[in-house]
DNA sequence: ACAAGTATACTTGTATACAAGTATTATAGT
DNA sequence: ACTATAATACTTGTATACAAGTATACTTGT
């Protein structure tokens, strides 16, 4: 077993966390970030040994991780299914879809104080950037967007969000960090992209939710070569270490 | 305990199911037609002894209509959040949406073998009709829109679809099982709605498609209306038995 | 009668044990 | 050398046990 590092994903995250949840999180990064292949089968009971718990919280990983679509459950062991780039396009063809859906219903709706919300989260985006501080500029890109879904109090498009979540949180954790480190002044462009999607909440316009979701979504190949870029520079270290 | 009927979902359907899977499906029947109630608290040690099994199998069930949205997993019991008209629409809003991209997708493909196996499944169905069997129709309804977004491939699509199909299929079984009684006539639009669809598809027309959908999404109402009829049956027979 | 603290009952999460099933490997017969 | 059968190792699902935490009920002192 291989633990370069020994968990990619913030501990700080994970204060009132469960064994499962702690489990599920760290197999989560390992498998998005290329750290276990696609293809790997997971033996539950190897895990448990590995990580030295019982089965019950690697099961309820296991399930998690499966409702994530990340891997598959078979007769037979997990099956790793990872994110390619086809997956990671769909989970985007995903959020455009809840984030469009959430628009239609915020022009009717007043939106004040989730303006308000969001401007607060976006000042906080501006301070993890000033700070260098990759892992927090994550936590509130998410935060900032899912505000923006809870806000419309639709059960079932935030069980949607729910379900993603997860998997999106830590592709951005590893694409920002690569960002942090060499793409540092792209960070001024993503919080523009911000101020846009605010100032369309606000002034409830479609054309610039539109421009705004665009700019967004053409960001995602700049993403999808920062994983690729993250799970090089991972392999390399592993090489190193041998 | 009442156990007014032993159970409500089709025993045929749980043939390979495991015990989480039976008491999970069997929950959500209840719940859904609102023999336990909204707002129940459900307590994992007294389904278990209720269910006579112990708490794993009521632990999977547990999490996985929390997944669906149907209860809510609290620190103390598991409260039941049920199905009220809000929440069905909100079902109907992700699969208008869901189905919506899918047809944006299919337009661009082969669609062939697709309206071959829809036309098949809509024959079922009308055998279905004809023997008055409303379980196997609302199999073959939930197979029908299951086929064609499958056909587009995309896993997160699917994963929606997952996570929405459990509620839906039970939704729909206890609506059809009203109209099979009382409205019999109504099953024929139902099945002229579908050729619709079918026809949308072949022919890629979007306007046949928004109509279809329109003529699908109209109908909720009455599948509200039928919920609430078949809710009353239910608590009128509970009235009887005392 | 009532506030404060204690006891009790019930909850969740994890560990461990076991039965039944499924691949893989080994063995035996041709 | 090869097929068929048996043994083995590993899998899943379920049951049971226990520790730690949380709400409810019950004292006890004022």
């Amino acid at each position: 077993m291989t633990d370069s590092k020994d968990s990619m994903y913030p501990t700080k995250w994970l204060s009132k966390a469960s064994t499962g949840e702690r489990v599920a999180c760290d197999l989560r990064m390992r498998i998005i970030s290329g750290q276990i292949e696609s293809g790997s089968i997971l033996s539950e009971n190897k895990l448990a040994a590995d990580y030295g718990v019982s089965r019950s919280p690697i099961r309820d990983a296991l399930k998690k991780l499966a409702n994530e679509n990340i891997i598959r459950l078979e007769r037979m062991g997990a099956v790793v299914v990872g994110l390619t780039e086809k997956e990671i396009e769909e989970i985007y063809d995903v959020r455009l879809l809840i984030e469009t859906f959430v628009f239609e219903r915020l022009v009717r709706m007043e939106t004040k104080n989730l303006v308000k919300e969001l401007s607060k989260i976006l000042e906080m985006m501006k301070i993890a950037i000033k700070y260098k501080d990759a892992d927090e500029f994550s936590y509130q890109d998410v935060l900032f967007h899912e505000t923006i879904i809870r806000s419309i109090n639709h059960s079932y498009i935030m069980m949607i969000w729910n379900n993603a979540k997860p998997v999106m949180e830590s592709f951005i954790l590893l694409s920002m960090r690569v960002r942090f480190e060499e793409k540092y002044d792209d960070l001024a462009r993503i919080v523009k992209n911000h101020e846009l999607y605010i100032e369309a909440i606000n002034t409830k316009n479609r054309d610039i939710m539109i421009q705004s979701l665009h700019l967004n979504f053409d960001d995602v190949q700049g993403k999808v070569d920062d994983l690729w870029r993250s799970q090089q520079m991972l392999s390399s270290e592993r090489e190193q270490q041998k």
